[in-house]
DNA sequence: TTGTTCTATTTATCATGATAAATAGGTTGG
DNA sequence: CCAACCTATTTATCATGATAAATAGAACAA
């Protein structure tokens, strides 16, 4: 009776999966079972082709499901084909915000959640930022410390992205994956925000950027001093003042598919391991 | 010199893109421009073929992309073809969980977060709890408020994953849409801890299954009174007990996809749009 | 009315093969 | 040693067509 129960439990809306899906699910499953890592490489698409017995088509439709998922690249030539790779955060933003489309989230709602995750972000990065970290945060406010005016309008909105930047880094220093993938969720969205929201007059703007370079200045002077508590509180500050300003730059974040080619690899403050030779390939 | 610069960066790594990405783009594209809703109908693949000149395998592509990204859901038959769709909570979930199978998020990582975010999320769900509600919280509680012993080793199981759904009926009535994911997110991460951390023995379940309980009650008396401050206190002290019990069973965030056959659609707490009738076909 | 059967439509998968494009690695010329 | 060129490999896309499976809606039967 256990296993009627499991059966009937298993039986309920299963729907009939699609062959592809199917070989795709069983790459996955390779991939854990062979336990591969990011570099190796899946066996070509005709061993595929056999290893399954399908045909082509759907070996392609498979791979080009752990493609779109960011779990493999595919590529021509020898030595070719599907490699495993980490799946990169901007992939995985792009599909996050392809869910929050249909939602509709306002500004207020990212920084009530921005409000208690930034703090705790900053704090913990503290103990580990690294000069070159410091020179980072200091060039971002540098870049933003300057009237912008003098180049015409698109500067403002790099300078507003640069106060992002700021976060973004800090974000890196902090040892805890997760609480970092969710700022740097919460980053990004407030960049798509600046970017499709920029009828803001130029005064707001303005006032808002004095503001942030002002608490980022002594956000980094007090995290140079590892004053962790400090950081904390000047951050919560930072959370509850910005959006003030940012609400004057009324709007919601627009129900707006983000397309591939939108997706600016942004540098990334800091690397997953900081070696000597920036290695590129 | 300022276009300089521009096509400067703008240059720094132009990958060029599949042809089936530019297609899977435009229909993007022709989505966000018609402002098709979900249940709104693509062309059919022929058509499209010759909307955009390509031929049938790389409409294909663009089509399983978009399907895979869960934008769209593609059918046989009659009017059949590609449907907009709104993006399925469970399969963002997924594709999140693709991106932190790389990373190595510990418990403490994910309850550093989860400390922060579900206090503010239980005191606002508060004034928005319904009797139905009300209702699934103490049936959630009810389900984990007996000696599980008697059923054999699962039911423990299933009473640690009812604790979260108590999580989950709470979430589904916060009105901010961002909070309600990330905690959402939460609860399916901790979720698949139970589903593959369940070596513990069965003293620790059964405290923590206690601990839980005692609280929870708390929790549903004080949001039943509807004491906003009662509430986010319990909670955090909930969230600051649990991950003890947690922590000592211990373990990582197995590093491990998510198939798609795993994926149980989870019965919501509570539909977007509350009907008469449970509609579930 | 109600439930069943039929049918036309449309995708799913298979099969096969051809040409184009990308590229790793070897070869050649300086 | 270095740069330019060549070549074999492998995917990308196109083309075409055939069979299978799913399904919406019409036709039909009780």
């Amino acid at each position: 009776m256990t296993i009627d129960r499991a059966k009937a439990g298993a039986a309920i809306e299963i729907k009939q999966q699609k062959r592809g899906d199917l070989v795709a699910e069983e790459i996955k499953r390779l991939i854990t079972e062979k336990d591969l890592k990011p570099g190796d490489r899946l066996p070509r698409e005709v061993e595929l082709q056999q290893l399954f017995s399908v045909s082509k088509s759907t070996i392609r439709e498979a791979l080009k499901s752990l493609e779109v998922q960011g779990l493999i690249k595919v590529t021509t030539g020898p030595s070719g084909g599907g490699m495993v790779v980490e799946v990169p955060l901007d992939r995985t933003l792009q599909l996050l915000q392809n869910y929050l489309f249909f939602k509709d989230v306002s500004i207020d709602d990212i920084y009530t959640v921005r409000k208690l995750l930034e703090p705790e972000l900053a704090a913990g990065a503290v103990p580990h930022l690294t000069e070159q970290d410091f020179e980072a945060l200091e060039a971002s406010i540098a870049c933003c410390d300057r009237p912008a005016s003098s180049h015409g309008g698109q500067d403002i909105v790099r300078q507003r992205q640069e106060d992002v930047n700021f976060h973004d880094i800090l974000a890196a220093a902090n040892p805890n994956p997760f609480l970092r993938f969710s700022c740097e969720l919460i980053n990004e969205m407030i960049r798509q925000l600046i970017e499709f929201r920029n009828d803001t007059p130029q005064v707001e703007h303005e006032r808002f950027g004095l503001a942030n370079v002002k608490i980022h200045k002594a956000i980094t002077k007090a995290a140079r001093e590892r004053d962790v508590e400090k950081v904390r509180e000047l951050m919560v500050v930072h959370m509850t003042e910005a959006p003030r300003y940012v609400k004057r730059m009324k709007g919601k974040l627009r129900g707006r598919l983000i397309l591939d080619s939108e997706i600016r690899r942004r540098v990334r403050a800091r690397s997953v391991a900081p070696t000597d030779e920036p290695d590129q390939e």
